[in-house]
DNA sequence: ACATTAAGTGATT
DNA sequence: AATCACTTAATGT
């Protein structure tokens, strides 16, 4: 673990952080479609990916989801952040998408180690801010209601989280992170097929150029 | 061969 | 962009 460690945060914090996470932190390893955290339910920890990649996405009034955003590796998720300050419930529910790995963090040793080390101020801000700026592009695409877009980037983020630009998923689950219909989805894929973007098969997508 | 599920299309709002 | 209605293609039994 300690390994594991060095290789993915050793750049970022100094030894002595590192010696504290590795007492206090507990490694878990998540399967793809695994729930981690979902709406209304209590933070008591905050992720520290080490592999892998979550999607966090939001829900409607009448159940329907929304993609928000991916961590990936070398990420932590900004909504333990305000949860630990506001109410303590999640607002947003965590999936899998991939094999994950991660180290969870107590939060109560998040405010103690923000007085403690300068690195991870460093860190919290870094990635409240890049948090943000993702949050902002999403909103952006969402307000003009550019599905072409959306879809675009729904492939880039995919393609990139799994590795392989081959992504394996149905028109109508992409219609359903992406909070549309079906057959939006079967005709953007198509037209960007045409453009030679992507290569559609049965329950795959192959990403060409992006 | 038949049923089921995913994907493609035209027309309409 | 969403929805309907319908067709076509791929897969499973």
């Amino acid at each position: 673990m300690r390994e594991l460690l060095e290789r993915h945060y050793g750049y970022l914090f100094e030894e002595a952080l590192l010696d504290e996470i590795e007492a206090v932190g507990v490694c878990k390893e998540v399967k793809q479609g695994e729930v981690l955290m979902d709406i209304g339910q209590n933070i008591t920890a905050m992720p520290l990916l080490f592999s892998g990649a979550i999607k966090i996405m939001r829900e409607d009034d009448d159940g329907d989801e929304l993609i928000l955003y991916f961590i990936e590796k070398g990420d932590t998720c900004a909504m333990t952040f305000s949860c630990c300050m506001g109410t303590g419930k999640s607002e947003i529910r965590a999936v899998a998408e991939v094999e994950t790995q991660l180290l969870m963090i107590p939060i109560e040793k998040m405010e103690v180690w923000l007085k403690k080390y300068s690195s991870w101020r460093q860190f919290i801000l870094d990635s409240y801010h890049t948090r943000l700026s993702e949050l902002m592009e999403t909103v952006d695409t969402l307000a003009f209601m550019k599905m072409d877009e959306r879809l675009l980037k729904y492939l880039r983020d995919k393609a990139m989280v799994t590795q392989n630009d081959l992504i394996h998923a149905t028109h109508q689950e992409v219609a359903h992170d992406l909070h549309t219909s079906r057959v939006v989805i079967s005709r953007l894929l198509k037209q960007m097929e045409k453009e030679g973007k992507i290569k559609l098969h049965r329950n795959q997508i192959k990403v060409l150029a992006l």
